[in-house]
DNA sequence: CGCTTTTGCCGTATGGCAAAAGCGGTGCCATACT
């Protein structure tokens, strides 16, 4: 007790003087300490809680490099820079931007180095495991771990193999880090990460208490559209998810044609650029509403996003938690409200049966006979040749992607009958998510379930925060009109295919 | 799967019609090319 006291005091302090906080947020502490105890460990924290803070306060306390590996080229640059700010030990980013004389550097010079980030693929190559096998780990940190279970199967199989470069780098301590995961994902995680050693797990509750819940029902797009427009007459900083780049580009013209509102398309066809022009004037609020694809996510830190908008709804719990979480970030009240309709949910149905990759096909790549469906979907034909380099032997890949394909079925229909059922969807968000029972406090303002008032009545009693008068524009910055023109020019169908 | 959009055919100016095509979203990497 007098130990656990004093250990407490002592990380506190610590806190205090290396990074001026003045107390942990939830998890933060209780993994430290089960780290420093040399414990493995998976925390599932929201967003926004300070997940890098844990391995950034363990660098001097553990031997050895940090390997970090981390879904995104953006994620990584933006984790290198706040470490390179702080000057909290030696850093640097592994991936294919960096010219062969760069990587060599690095890759000779590991022992001078605290942090070093990558992703799954690079970490994976024969190349670099034997750089790393030769100097210690001192912890292994798997960052949006949930990757593990929601990107290894069908899109980037290397994710399936962290597992057992874990083993080949024998770092003193793994760490898996996420912000939304089941139990079902948590038992992924630790299986296919951990396999038979111990782990300390946190999980912190998905719960948003400021977050109002709403379902809209609607029998066609004119509906959609009708709807919308009464959302936009407001200048609320406004993130829409669409389920297609078209849409995307041709809903954000629409509004740019009939409402006041400044807005902007993203997805992941549009360049670098352009990409950053869009985020950084909706982080500025200098454009009012983005039309975005599932692109529009993970590393953008906009905290004043007070309306979400799902114009076509996602397939799962996962991706609508993930995606609601952007809004409401300062913890004001804010307004997520998703479009259900019967059409949608056929079309996602007939979608993920054309898409699935068919046991057939597997074979077909194995045994190099051409496939028709392997000719027309260049997606399919990239995952099955991450996997051929990942060694998997045909049988393991149908396997997986044959339970992938059920779990994706049963994760649709549950979503479904999420959207469609009348007791308090938060309650239902947590029993998905939460490991620990949690009962929500069912209020006036807390989801569309909780009594019937049309949009505009609760637009009334939500009040959300509208912008106040538009910012002046920073210098070298593209006006919006501008940004328009330019994202029109770049549209990707003339680059790229 | 079933619906919408594009293409191809006539044969020569424009449009009508049927057949065919297309049909998702997330990003690493490597390779081959400037």
């Amino acid at each position: 007790m007098t130990d656990l006291n004093s250990t407490t005091i002592k990380l506190q302090t610590e806190l205090h003087e290396r990074f001026n906080f003045q107390q942990f947020r939830p998890g933060q502490q209780e993994l430290l300490q089960a780290i420093l105890a040399g414990q493995n460990a998976l925390g599932v924290l929201p967003t926004g809680s300070g997940k890098s803070l844990i391995y950034q306060f363990l660098a001097p306390h553990l031997n050895g490099l940090f390997v970090i590996v981390s879904p995104l080229i953006s994620l990584m640059s933006d984790q290198l820079a706040r470490i390179q700010a702080a000057h909290l030990g030696k850093a640097a980013v592994l991936n294919s931007r960096l010219n062969v004389q760069d990587r060599r550097n690095i890759l000779t010079h590991l022992v001078d180095y605290k942090f070093l980030f990558m992703a799954p693929e690079t970490l994976c190559q024969p190349q670099v495991l034997r750089y790393l096998q030769n100097i210690t780990i001192g912890l292994f940190v798997v960052d949006e771990a949930h990757c593990i279970s929601s990107w290894g199967p069908d899109f980037r199989p290397d994710y399936l193999r962290l597992g057992q470069v874990q083993q080949q780098l024998q770092p003193q301590v793994t760490l898996a880090l996420t912000a939304t995961a089941t139990d079902q994902v948590c038992a992924d995680i630790v299986q296919q990460l951990f396999a038979q050693q111990s782990v300390f797990i946190y999980r912190a509750s998905v719960d948003r208490p400021n977050l109002y819940l709403r379902t809209e029902f609607v029998s066609s797009d004119e509906e959609k559209w009708q709807r919308l427009q009464l959302l936009l007459e407001q200048r609320w900083p406004t993130l829409i998810y669409v389920a297609t780049r078209k849409t995307a580009e041709e809903l954000a013209l629409k509004i740019a044609e009939t409402t006041k509102r400044q807005v902007a398309f993203y997805h992941a066809g549009l360049d670098n650029l352009a990409r950053q022009q869009v985020q950084q004037l909706f982080m500025t609020d200098q454009l009012d509403v983005v039309v975005a694809t599932s692109a529009f996510g993970m590393g953008i830190n906009k905290d004043n996003v007070c309306l979400l908008v799902h114009y076509d709804m996602p397939e799962n719990f996962e991706n609508y938690l993930q995606e609601i979480g952007r809004a409401g970030r300062d913890e004001q009240q804010a307004l997520t409200l998703i479009f259900v309709s019967q059409n949608d949910y056929q079309r996602l149905q007939t979608r993920r049966q054309l898409n699935q990759i068919r046991p057939q096909t597997v074979t077909h790549f194995y045994e190099q006979i051409l496939d028709e469906t392997l000719q027309n979907s260049s997606g399919q034909l990239a995952v099955l040749k991450a996997y051929q380099r990942a060694n998997f032997s045909e049988a393991d890949v149908i396997a997986t992607l044959t339970k992938t394909q059920e779990v994706r079925e049963l994760q649709l229909q549950q979503f479904w009958q999420f959207l469609n059922s009348t007791t308090c969807l938060r309650q239902q968000v947590c029993d998905y998510f939460d490991h620990e029972p949690k009962v929500i406090q069912h209020d006036a303002l807390c989801c569309s379930t909780s009594q019937t008032q049309s949009l505009s009545v609760l637009l009334q009693r939500l009040n959300l925060p509208t912008l106040v008068a538009a910012t002046t524009p920073t210098v070298n910055l593209l006006t919006p009109t501008q940004v328009w023109t330019q994202l029109f020019v770049n549209l990707p169908d003339k680059s790229s295919s």
